[in-house]
DNA sequence: ATGAAAGCGCTAACAA
DNA sequence: TTGTTAGCGCTTTCAT
């Protein structure tokens, strides 16, 4: 069996509440300090954290709640944010949900017993009520990406509506007019955003928005390459697509390369997330990028700061993160071969 | 404050035994259930499991160490041994020690204070050391992918020498000689094998083996950029190679990609793991692949049964798995073309 | 089947 | 600064 504070506590014949003082760096006497540290080393002790936990209704771990642990997305994002959590000594529980509201349901029951201390979470379903319950039980609780309706707390988001119209504002400027938009599904809100960025860029460019050119994808490969299967087939005078996260990215390319359509020769693309896959694609994707990494550490660094102030009640912050661009060769400048044209005649 | 098995007590008039057994599904009188389920409805009780972990010395939830969560080979992994753990009511404590030896040390000893009731690894440094307090400590270790000198315990691994050996077979029968492959760091355990499986192959079909067509990288992207580099700079003839983990791969076309190295025309290519991006990629790589879904979950169970025995000791099992091998566009066949041209003639 | 009581390892008053 | 003591919420004998 493992040491605990009382053998600490036998061997140096001190009592309980200076080996704890110890613990927790209180004052100790010069002397009595080494002993202690003797005793500790000789006795392989080490902090029972579960029963630490008990008495302080503390348990130094933090629930982490995503949809997709193997999506490159969260990956990432969580990547960070343990590391942050676990320099400070927080542990990570982390449950996979697989997009499944009854699943998420479940995970949060499953990380209320365990008594998390907090829940960063990439909201799937509708959970609002689930939820609910950490706040009530006085937890901080931090959302990522998505915001849940009728939910008020600290939330770290990215600017996808400005991400969007950015990435169709350059289709425009390279002379595109029929545009697509690959986008998310229609109760998700990062996908409502971004398809408003869509509509936003081509109304301030008094281009027509038209349904026909408007696909919606569940945001996983298969979805990508029927959308854009869909796209394809749907508008013969298809120029260029906005294709609005990454896995549908992914499905894109394969299905485009699986129907033999030239990009950027028959069919412009901007694609969404992950730098190498871009980069490593032929030609290689131009497409917008999120700031995985720093909403991560800010998600885990609004959460230790709940955490800190031990109150959930007071503003909440609703962090907007910028996003990138990352310029490839899978957009064809028609504006620009025009002028070239025109020079040569 | 959240409501106790005290306050059950007491709502029902009962003992606290009586609401321990029911909790743990003892028999009680079904007139005491009905009183008791409706006590626990009406006061939200929930069972504290950390006050369950400090009394039976079991936390119910399982460390699991990796080198990268931000690594579809990990991550695929994890996602199913996560979802098998937690269906057995087991919570996934998750560590992610960035390939670091250092870290991983660290997030053991953090661990093992929070007192997991195992450990689930894919090791990355020579931390044999530090994963024997968990075996002392009477906690089942199931190792991944990869073995730890001198450390008998369950592990779950993959048979890369075969894999390989089967890839090259496939180039040389295909008509190459001068194959190269990009393999992992020489300290690795993969590494070794699938290196191994390398040159197996090519001395099973006579072909010597050659220094100058064997580079190392370091598993990661930029490694595969640099070592397709020195690849191609070292060997005018190099006809085909085999790249023998996912980043390399993918570093490897990217580099192939800048060189304007035509694939499989002037260079063929086995890459592995990621089916989705093998078939994204132009052409459709061939890759081997790894039953990462297999692995995940055969490790979980491996780690529910030794919690099950509870038994660290007796023999311990030795899983090695299959890999698989997907098929695409970026071997040349030099064999065939060579006999059509016969045909020809 | 149920209840009383002890105790898991720790922290936190409080007293000294 | 240090020691004594109570108790966090639960399980687990041992009686009844």
């Amino acid at each position: 069996m493992a040491a605990t504070i009382k053998d600490i506590a036998k061997a140096t014949g001190l009592g309980l509440a200076t080996i704890s003082s110890y613990l927790n760096g209180g004052n100790v006497r010069e002397k009595n300090r080494i002993r202690i540290e003797q005793a500790i080393e000789e006795l392989h002790f080490e902090v029972n954290e579960v029963a630490r936990g008990l008495k302080t209704n503390r348990t130094r771990s933090i629930g982490i709640l995503i949809p997709e642990l193997n999506n490159i997305f969260c990956a990432e994002i969580i990547t960070e944010a343990e590391e942050v959590l676990r320099r400070q000594g927080y542990a990570a529980m982390i449950c996979d949900c697989r997009t499944d509201a009854h699943r998420e349901k479940e995970a949060i029951d499953f990380l209320l017993h365990r008594r998390v201390d907090g829940l960063l979470m990439i909201p799937s379903g509708e959970t609002g009520a689930s939820v609910q319950r950490f706040l009530r039980a006085k937890k901080p609780v931090v959302l990522i990406d998505r915001k849940i309706r009728n939910l008020d707390c600290d939330c770290v988001l990215v600017d996808n509506k400005g991400a969007v119209k950015d990435a169709v504002n350059r289709l425009i400027t390279a002379g595109h007019r029929e545009i697509g938009i690959i986008a998310g599904p229609e109760e998700m809100y990062t996908a409502q955003e971004r398809l408003y960025g869509y509509e936003q860029a081509l109304a301030k460019a008094r281009i027509p928005i038209r349904d026909s050119l408007m696909v919606r994808g569940d945001y996983t490969i298969r979805g990508g390459m029927k959308a854009m299967r869909e796209l394809i087939q749907k508008n013969t005078d298809l120029s260029a697509v906005l294709v609005s996260n990454y896995e549908m990215t992914l499905g894109s390319v394969i299905e485009l390369h699986e129907l033999g359509v030239q990009i950027p020769e028959e069919l412009s693309l901007i694609g969404f997330d992950n730098v190498e896959f871009a980069r490593a694609s032929t030609p290689r994707l131009s497409i917008v990028t999120q700031p995985t990494k720093e909403i991560g550490k800010k998600a885990a660094e609004l959460m230790l700061l709940r955490l800190q102030e031990d109150t959930v009640s007071g503003k909440k912050q609703k962090l907007r993160l910028k996003t990138g661009f990352v310029e490839g060769n899978s957009v064809r400048d028609i504006k620009r071969e025009e002028s070239l044209e025109r020079t040569k005649e």
